[in-house]
DNA sequence: TCAAAAGTGTTCTAGATACACCCATGT
DNA sequence: ACATGGGTGTATCTAGAACACTTTTGA
């Protein structure tokens, strides 16, 4: 029967583990650390950290992402609570799993450095601690999922990016090659970019011009369902 | 810095809390309680409870459903984790959602009166104590997203079913009506119902062709990704 | 015989795919 | 001059949307 007391109840630690992504061209990348305490001290690790009484589990990501990187505002979402009883070797630990994505050109190298943080293309990733594995596939699965049909990918890349950047961005969260005039047709008939008169110049003699997102002109279509790709 | 010891750190109250749906024939439904113990007793809640020690969240999930329902292998799914600070107004909880589908008629009314259970059409819900409002919501957004792609709408239909009742619960669930020579077009496209030779006869003077999900021949299509509606 | 729901095809439109050549520029 | 990556258009195919009449049968 319903007659309870919340005072009979067992507590339990809360953790929260970032999944960070990002982007060095080629390669869809995630951050990842040396474990610093123990159990497992020392094997690679997702970021993480306990929740704290003032803060929800938002926050304490957004504090965790902070520690890491320096940066705040960093785009990142709940991705998933993991909660089997032997997750954590040490005890019995919840996780919420979220994932972030920034700029990888973006987060402090000082920080990375003292938390002994490394950048591995996704899918060369080394075995990680407890269930963090099964964290980072089902974050690539919900990137894949939730890139198609809103505006996200941007967060991966500078303020400035040029079309095939974003391409191979899509390319490299898809794991499949896409056709070039198919891919710009698309994405600049949703009209949510705007060309600048300037070019990137490093990776090609010709040169490639600058796009930026346009956030207003996507709030005004909302309404009708973006699909992106 | 990065070290630290679990000893250190609060622990929390973990709950779970369920959001039942149910289809009438004619509209999507939610099976809420009146909470039997303080705070909030009296008020009109979603089933949940405190995750157990020697559980994790799905195994909290089928137990709180077993509860009120008396049934077992429901279909479910974790939700997401609301983990505000004051959520809960008696103490810090964080809540890890999930949805449930069953079939409105297998349920134990038994138990459902032992909880002062009833099914509200999930646009007429009364409302409900914390924020049990917003899980309700973002439950009903997941489903009209999963019954896209996923073949769940049969888990709240009888096993024997009917066209015309399948495509009634999609218009339920999507609120829009849908064409009923469209409808019917694509969803046997799919190849994955099985005709029988028998009718239902309460509805309608001529009947309608009972039909069955066959979830053998949609396991051998799940690689080209399905498109249900 | 009629009321009420089941069942059934075709046309049109829009979006997705497939595909190859010229352009600009630094070396 | 040439090598490298950037930029562009058309034809075809497929899936989705729109749309109305006939069939069955119990009362």
């Amino acid at each position: 029967m319903n007659i309870t007391s919340y005072k009979a109840h067992q507590r339990t630690l809360v953790a929260v583990d970032c999944i960070i992504f990002g982007f060095d061209g080629s390669d869809l990348q995630a951050l990842i650390i040396k474990r610093g305490f123990e159990p497992e001290k020392g094997k690679w690790s997702l970021m993480g950290g306990f929740i704290r009484e003032k803060e929800n589990a938002d926050e304490a990501a957004a504090r965790i992402l902070y520690q890491l990187t320096g940066l705040e505002n960093i785009y990142m979402e709940q991705l998933y609570a993991f909660t089997d009883i032997n997750r954590d070797s040490a005890a019995r630990v919840i996780s919420i799993a979220y994932f972030a994505l920034i700029n990888i050109r973006d987060y402090s190298e000082q920080l990375a450095l003292e938390h002994e943080a490394h950048w591995f293309p996704i899918n060369e990733l080394p075995p990680l601690v407890f269930d963090h594995d099964k964290m980072v596939a089902k974050a690539k699965r919900l990137l894949q999922r939730k890139v198609a049909t809103h505006p996200i990918g941007f967060e991966l890349l500078p303020e400035k990016f040029t079309l095939p950047q974003l391409q191979s961005l899509y390319e490299a969260i898809y794991e499949t090659p896409l056709d070039k005039r198919n891919f710009t047709r698309k994405i600049l008939s949703l009209g949510i970019l705007n060309k600048l008169n300037e070019k990137e110049k490093e990776s090609s003699r010709r040169g490639a011009y600058y796009y930026v997102f346009d956030s207003v002109k996507y709030g005004k279509m909302q309404s009708n369902g973006v699909k992106f790709i």
